[in-house]
RNA sequence: GGGCGCAUAGCUCAGUUGGUUAGAGCGCAGCCCUGAUAAGGCUGAGGUCCCAAGUUCGAGUCUUGGUGCGCCCA
């Protein structure tokens, strides 16, 4: 039998008994093993970072990743659910760093890099337990203790098999890089971390003259008027860039006796800035400048290489550096039209350096200089008031030497953006060159295209929109990091010729001829058993192994130093979880591509690209192609390449579905941060409210692609306005079941009964076919299944936000109005064949809403099915809702006609309240006939035989349904725009006109006669039928009625003694009603009731009415007048006062 | 500065291919119901659908421009 229901329910305290029930019985695990064999549906695990706390955004991304794998494995599929950690990765050293109190490169060296990466080691499961606690508590199933971890030695091998296989085609290379570059940390950032730090600053903006040379190299009387706003770049200079297609100007400047040169259109606006009149002497085309040499402000390589002259790769010399060159990036939108490169300190400058050194015979041209060393301080090429210095200290003492030089012509202070780093805030970030191995993505940019096109993004914009914007302006990737703690890069060069080769495992590694240095880690595990072995493919273990070159006699490999981008490796994971090709080839080939994966937006330039990137540089057509192509022309020289090659894999991999979660904020609408405590902690929010109300706040309040402000509101009402709701009527149908009725569902079962499905529950002997049941019945079960085939249909799509909306409209119907309208039907006493079936028709629904809800709210779904299912039928009913088969709606029950019926139907009755409320009677008072008048009549008939529903609900006597109700209504008459649009097109404001002015009366009935209308339009007939006019109802003043979209409720609001009698009775049922509540009566228990009354009408009442308030209230006696020892109850029926007086009867 | 997205009731959000009187939930106010009862229901107020122009018989919906906000990138 059911347990009793605990209507007073806390849902926190619940799920963490389901928690347990799951874990002891390990249904996570039967799931998964009962689809054994089954077709497959693949997810994957985007890796968190765990030296973090969690924070309710998190909360959604897990909530969404668990949410579909459950759907899938209940409608058949098999859907392992790996569980994944992001562990390398600057924020890691970052966070370490900050233990240490230690901020620069440096000082990580001072402090030992190997106990360094031991810390980072550690500190990345900082905050696993809370992770691991988030990840059960929200109910998210996943294999939490078979995760695959970034830094473990089979995924690092993973990750070098991808790397040497790029190596091998030809895909990875050295260059340099203009980059964001951290100089107290020596390290450059992401492109993401850089955008985190932008702020806005003012920094000085020098206008400097740089004198123009004549042929022989003397100065001229005529300037380049050059603007920057980093003075600290000008000892760096090296060019002066000109717009070839721009207008310049040859300016006088009277006051300084001197000629400048700009560009045309900025004339007035500099003018205005000094303060000075400038007269154009003569224009000139930017291309008419390039050529011409000038004299940098500074001479700390001028000095040495200023007269340096180099070859051209077409035959003639000129001059390497300082002279003016043509760039299309120049615009006018700033400055002067004539821009200072120092292509050290920039991307298009450094561009521009290259196309220049290419115009030049090979080692002829022009070398990158850079008065910068890399903590950031000025080198002795730099001014010597700066030697050494920091290059951001040095702005006012540069522009004050020029001032003093007199090639300051203007200064002033510029607002503007600019990045900082994020970890420590005060260190501004400069553009530094660096060496960096870049991996050659934009040569298949075009395959990433193909590949994305069909790639299905939830929502659709993000493919042609952020994403695809984004590969469409891809560019290489940059892939290394001159860290510690990461992947390291698994390339070893040769001492002697710098020849390279790359490493895809510990084991070639180890295998290489004259392999030695692996004794540094057996020394460190030797002193400290407790390392984990994982650590002996990182730095500095790593870096020891070197063995001997086949480029050079004698010569020895050693590996580069650096390590790689953390997104390489969370982007590897779809082989790299599985260790392969090393081993796990067999996952592999199972599990690629993935169905199904969500993250948040923030992750389009992040692991949505890495994954796409390197899944189509790997396994793409394309880069196959190329990479056959590539091992002919390698295969006259000594290739190493992979032992495992990658196969092709036709598109889209490595995931074919893809929702993509809008950011979570705060209460305030603001970015989620601790420090604003906009937010609350999950654990918090499980305490207060549960997962099942969060998670039902997640998915049925919005499409998962809105980004969601966090509103702690939003997920408090989850639980009345659904978990609660469904919860009632659960309590209800156990309520009456453990009552005297002792309705057991398993009592009249034999044998197995699995899921409960129909057919099983079918053997029963009291169970009727459903299509013999009432129309309540019918309807309920036909709603039931629409909803399922329409939850189906859209989880299907992974459209999880209309699904929800469906159950919960189905729970409320359900609720509001199965229920209350069958509630007669569970208080009857004694079995009839009617109850019975509304028993099974509610025990039904129940269990399949139950089995629907299973992936949206799992616990309350368990808690359902274990005392509807479970607790009657012990071991024959599957042991969790979680093994069962997601419902699917058997149409054979959807009765579409019904439906609408009985939507009008409820429309009549609320109408008839509302119209009640009106007229301000009350529904406890009977009256005598309500007429409904119908605009639409095709359900009348229907309507007619479920006139005691109608009555009931409205508490009338009589129901009559009526067209001829002119007295109550006004008709208008109006065209079926959608229909008559595409017919009449211009003529549709004339018809409608013509409609308006017509007697609706009329065209009512010839419509009723001749089955059409015809008017006259523009003198042209028109015909139209019942399907091309609607009628509109209005209630007319004076009535008390209500109007609807298609029907007029009108009460008869006159009274007679018999009426007031029966209210009068209603009101004394209610009062003994409170009054058994009051002193604790069981549903069954019987009474003897006293009614005390002056008044005449509630004697004549309870005379009567006697019968009818004796059944209402299981009363034995009722008599008129007190009842000894008994406190009474006060009562009122319109003016009239009464006391019930209750004594409860023993058995 | 560029890309993408968003803008509808006090709040959170729906609004299908353009179609008649733009919806839901919450909140607020008033009321009803009373054996699902620490529940439930009804009704109401509240909207220049961000602004402007255009296309169309007809625009919350399509187009263009603008404003504001968010994210990503510089």
């Amino acid at each position: 039998m059911f347990r009793p229901v605990d209507s007073n329910v806390h849902f926190p305290t619940l799920e963490l008994q389901i928690l347990d029930l799951w874990e002891e019985k390990r249904i996570y695990e039967k799931s998964l093993a009962q689809r054994e064999g089954r077709p497959k549906f693949v997810f994957y695990e985007g890796p968190p970072t765990a030296n973090g706390l969690p924070h309710p955004g998190h909360c959604l991304t897990r909530a969404i990743k668990d949410l579909f794998p459950r759907y899938r494995t209940m409608r058949g599929y098999r859907c392992e659910r790996k569980a994944g950690w992001d562990t390398h990765g600057l924020p890691v050293e970052v966070e370490v760093c900050k233990d240490l109190g230690i901020h620069s490169k440096e000082e990580i060296e001072a402090y030992g890099v190997e106990p360094f990466i031991h810390r980072c080691q550690e500190s990345v499961w900082r905050y696993m337990r809370e992770w691991r606690e988030l990840t059960r508590r929200i109910g998210f199933w996943l294999h939490l203790d078979e995760a695959y971890v970034t830094y473990h030695q089979s995924y690092v091998e993973s990750v070098w098999w991808s790397l040497k296989v790029l190596f091998d085609r030809g895909l990875l290379y050295q260059g340099h890089k203009i980059v964001w570059w951290w100089a107290q940390g020596g390290t450059a950032l992401s492109s993401g971390e850089v955008g985190q730090g932008y702020r806005e600053v003012a920094d000085p903006s020098v206008y400097v003259r740089f004198p123009l040379l004549d042929e022989a190299g003397n100065e001229t009387d005529t300037d380049l008027l050059v603007w920057t706003t980093t003075p600290w770049t000008l000892p760096s200079n090296q060019f002066a860039a000109v717009h070839p297609e721009l207008e310049y100007a040859v300016v006088r400047d009277a006051e300084l006796g001197r000629k400048l040169i700009i560009a045309k259109e900025l004339v007035e606006t500099i003018a205005g800035k000094v303060k000075r009149d400038l007269t154009v002497e003569s224009t000139c085309r930017g291309t008419d400048l390039v050529g011409r040499r000038y004299l940098p402000p500074f001479d700390g390589y001028y000095k040495t290489l200023g007269n340096v002259v180099g070859k051209l790769a077409d035959g003639g010399e000129q001059h390497v550096a300082w002279r003016v060159t043509a760039a299309d990036f120049v615009t006018t939108d700033s400055g002067t039209g004539v821009v200072h490169e120092a292509p050290a300190f920039g991307e298009v400058d450094y561009d521009l350096l290259l196309a220049e050194q290419a115009r030049f015979e090979p080692g002829q041209g022009p070398d990158l200089i850079c008065a910068v060393a890399p903590d950031g301080r000025f080198t002795d090429e730099g001014p010597d008031y700066c030697r050494g210095r920091w290059v951001k200290d040095c702005d006012k003492d540069i522009a004050r030497d020029l001032k003093q030089r007199g090639l300051l012509y203007h200064q002033e202070q510029y607002i503007h953006q600019y990045p900082f780093c994020w970890r420590a805030e005060n260190d501004p970030l400069i553009q530094y060159p660096r060496k960096s191995w870049f991996i050659r993505t934009s040569q298949f940019k075009e395959a990433m295209l193909a590949n994305n096109a069909k790639i299905n993004w939830l929502p659709e914009h993000i493919r042609d929109g952020r994403f695809g914007n984004f590969l469409a302006t891809n560019v290489d990737w940059a892939l290394s990091r001159e860290r510690y703690w990461g992947t390291p890069l698994p390339i070893w060069v040769c001492e002697k010729t710098g020849q390279m080769v790359a490493i895809g495992s510990y084991e070639e590694l180890l295998s290489k001829p004259g392999c030695t240095g692996t004794e540094v880690w057996e020394e460190a595990k030797r002193k400290n058993p407790d390392l984990p072995d994982d650590l002996k493919v990182h730095k500095p273990y790593i870096d020891a192994i070197t063995f001997d070159s086949p480029f050079a006699e004698g010569a020895r490999m050693r590996r580069v130093s650096e390590v790689i981008d953390c997104w390489y490796d969370s982007g590897a994971m779809p082989f790299a979880q599985w260790g392969y090709p090393h081993r796990g080839a067999e996952q592999f080939a199972d599990q690629f591509p993935a169905d199904f994966i969500s993250e948040a937006i923030d992750q389009t330039r992040g692991w949505f690209y890495s994954q796409l990137a390197i899944s189509t540089l790997l396994f793409g057509k394309e880069a196959n192609d190329a990479a056959r192509q590539h091992e002919v022309e390698q295969a006259a020289k000594e290739a190493t390449t992979a032992a495992v090659k990658p196969t092709v894999h036709p598109y889209p991999h490595p995931y074919r579905n893809c929702i993509v979660l809008g950011l979570m904020l705060g209460e305030d609408g603001q970015k989620m941060s601790k420090s604003k405590r906009n937010y609350r902690e999950p654990n918090e929010i499980f305490d207060r409210y549960g997962a099942d109300a969060l998670r039902w706040y997640f998915f049925a309040n919005q499409p998962p692609w809105t980004s969601i402000r966090y509103s702690e509101q939003a997920i408090k009402d989850s639980i009345p306005e659904f978990l609660l709701r469904l919860w009632n009527v659960y309590n209800f149908l156990v309520g009456y079941a453990t009552s005297d009725d002792n309705w057991n569902p398993a009592a009249e079962i034999k044998g197995k009964v699995d899921q409960l499905n129909s057919a099983q529950l079918s053997s029963a002997a009291t169970y009727t076919d459903p299509g013999d049941r009432s129309e309540l019945d019918r309807w309920i079960l036909s709603e039931l299944a629409s909803t399922c085939r329409t939850v189906v249909e859209r989880l299907d799509a992974y459209d999880n936000f209309v699904a929800a909306g469906a159950i919960q409209k189905f729970v409320d119907v359900l609720s509001n109005w199965y229920v209350r309208r069958s509630r007669d039907r569970f208080w009857a006493s004694g079995f009839t064949a009617d109850k019975h079936d509304a028993y099974w028709t509610l025990y039904e629904c129940l269990i399949t809403t139950a089995k629907l809800i299973a992936p949206f709210t799992p616990f309350l779904a368990e808690a359902l099915w274990q005392n509807l299912a479970v607790a009657p039928f012990g071991d024959r009913a599957v042991e969790s809702v979680h093994l069962c088969d997601y419902p699917t709606g058997d149409v054979s029950l959807i009765d579409e006609e019904l439906s609408q019926r009985m939507e009008q139907l409820r429309e009549i009755a609320s109408l008839g309240r509302a119209a009640r409320m009106e007229a301000k009677l009350k529904v406890r008072q009977p009256l005598s006939k309500v007429e409904v008048v119908l605009a639409d009549t095709r359900h009348q008939a229907w309507l007619e035989e479920h006139a005691a529903l109608i009555r009931e609900e409205l508490n009338v006597k009589q129901v009559e349904f009526t067209q001829q109700a002119e007295k109550y209504i006004n008709y208008t008459v109006l065209p079926n725009l959608p229909r008559l649009g595409p017919r009449l097109g211009k003529q549709l404001p004339a018809l409608r006109k013509l409609l308006t002015e017509a007697n609706p009366a009329d065209l009512l009935q010839q419509l009723n006669e001749q089955g059409k209308v015809t008017l006259e339009l523009n003198g042209e007939p028109v015909e139209l039928d019942a399907e091309d006019i609607q009628v509109r109802l209005q209630a007319k003043e004076g009535w008390a009625a209500a109007q609807g979209k298609t029907s007029v409720v009108v009460l008869n609001t006159e009274l007679n003694d018999d009426l007031i009698h029966e209210g009068i009775a209603r009101d004394v049922v209610r009062i003994i009603q409170d009054r058994r509540k009051t002193i604790g009566c069981q549903l069954s228990d019987r009474i003897e009731v006293g009614i005390e009354t002056d008044d005449a009408s509630v004697v004549s009442a309870v005379e009567k009415f006697r019968d009818y308030i004796a059944s209402e209230t299981l009363a034995r006696q009722l008599v008129l007048e007190p009842l000894a020892g008994v406190e009474p109850g006060d009562g009122k029926a319109g003016e009239a006062r009464f006391k019930a007086y209750v004594r409860r009867l023993a058995e």
